[in-house]
DNA sequence: CCGCATTGGTTCATATTGTGAACCGATAGT
DNA sequence: ACTATCGGTTCACAATATGAACCAATGCGG
């Protein structure tokens, strides 16, 4: 691994839970001694990526990374457009949404949103999306790039006792990814959560991202679960048209397979 | 130079202007070979902060760095509070108007906004603000650490024929602004172009950033100089209060100062 | 259709750079 | 006064970065 890598990583550790970190406690997350990880630290200070705070000694992320986000923004603008309709997806179905994107082998969050409905929500603190244990990365694998498989399969921790931990169950939940349309995670990456991702597409027409809603599982109804693929599919659609894509026919068809399925149950109920 | 900060240094090519850099083109702009820069993106790619366009095969900013960003701006929520700010100020001074930062030794743009009130005006796409050429830069040397005037002397690059490039000239600057309390340039970075800058405080009483209104040369009149100082006075008052600082009183005492003596002249005129 | 230029990307012997245990001085709690 | 922690530095040793030369692919003018 590069020094680059390593220097880069140690952005990672910084998150809204932990924005400042000192020294020490940065080598134990890091896994690292000290001298290594304070030229890093310097490294990113020199470029403006962190800055010390002069009282406390610690370190958090500096000015550039706002500078770089702009540029991003303007260059491939989807957090914009993704914002107004996970906010309306999450009033509607008041659970927390959140959009991803990938990039690479990895799946990024883009942006979230939290329900006020209920006085229990999930909150979405990570810092990439496991393929192989959130609704986001069956998404990905099922429908992005082939390859994704085999990163996904590299290393499958177990989140919770019931994430999937072998390449059958692996399998499975992505071929239930590809015959529904949407990505499922029941319990997997936390305990007493429940999430559902329809896939999004962009303009090459290649899956992009992936848009989701998570529920605490003991709330999480078969009703719900209904209510919830519908309103995924539409938010799906426009944040696609948004970014310049749109649903392939055959996941057009899966989703509204599944509306279908849905109305006839209702008239039967 | 430690190869992350060469790698790191990547992405400073990247701006709105040049959103997509081809690999040829960054070895060009970097001034590298081929082999080392294509390193560095591997780097950069696996960590997220690039991306590669899989049609032209050119890179762009990843998808982490707006992570990153909603993570400091959580942290120093200094760019919300500054905006607003800035945007009155854009509209009552009629000229762009901008708020910088001060990390280690250099100035960062944090936020701007151009007036729509002339279709002339200043478009601020700087990476940083060299500290002896613009109002921001000689308001930090001026009113920041003073270690910071070394560092000015070291690189005094000619941007204008007016540039100063003697430390004789840019303490006479730094010495106008502790004066006046005020940072001035006057066509020392950009031909055609007058900023005024007023300096801005953070909760440890130190110098944080500047907010600057830039204004075409030509229609920049003694005038519009008074109004501009009264009015980048409250805007930093307002922002250093919202950045949990306050004017120290010697700079206020400046600016009250320079306030009365306009009123004295208006009276007079 | 050919030749020339340019693209993104790779190889490998060489030389620079990274590494981390041990260390220092300062601070804080017992 | 003792101990533990903090941020930071040193230096012999080991790994990593470097870039000229090299492919293969693409585009373009004649």
């Amino acid at each position: 691994m590069s020094s680059a890598v390593k220097t880069i990583a140690l952005l990672s550790h910084f998150s809204p839970a932990r924005p400042e970190i000192g020294l020490s406690e940065l080598c134990r997350l890091a896994g690292r001694d000290k001298a290594s990880t304070h030229r890093y630290l310097q490294a990113l200070e020199v470029t403006g990526f962190v800055e010390q705070n002069p009282l406390t000694k610690c370190y958090r992320l500096g000015p550039v990374v706002l500078q770089l986000a702009q540029t991003r923004e303007l260059t491939v603008p989807r957090k914009a457009a993704a914002d107004a309709v996970i906010s309306r997806l999450a009033e509607v179905t008041g659970e927390t949404t959140h959009v991803s994107v990938l990039s690479g082998a990895t799946v990024y969050p883009l942006a979230s949103c939290e329900s006020y409905k209920h006085s229990t929500r999930v909150i979405i603190d990570v810092q990439t999306f496991p393929l192989h244990a959130t609704a986001s990365g069956i998404c990905a694998l099922a429908f992005g790039p082939k390859e994704l498989l085999a990163s996904a399969s590299e290393n499958m921790q177990a989140f919770t006792a019931d994430t999937p931990t072998t390449i059958m169950a692996l399998e499975r939940a992505v071929q239930s990814a590809r015959e529904t349309g949407f990505g499922r995670s029941d319990r997997w990456y936390e305990d007493d959560v429940c999430s559902l991702s329809a896939p999004i597409f962009d303009q090459t027409g290649q899956f992009a991202g992936a848009v989701s809603v998570a529920s605490v599982a003991t709330r999480f109804t078969a009703e719900l679960d209904r209510s919830i693929q519908w309103h995924l599919a539409e938010a799906s659609r426009e944040i696609s048209r948004n970014w310049g894509g749109e649903i392939p026919e055959t996941v057009n068809y899966l989703w509204d397979k599944s509306t279908q399925k849905q109305n006839i149950m209702e008239h039967s109920s």
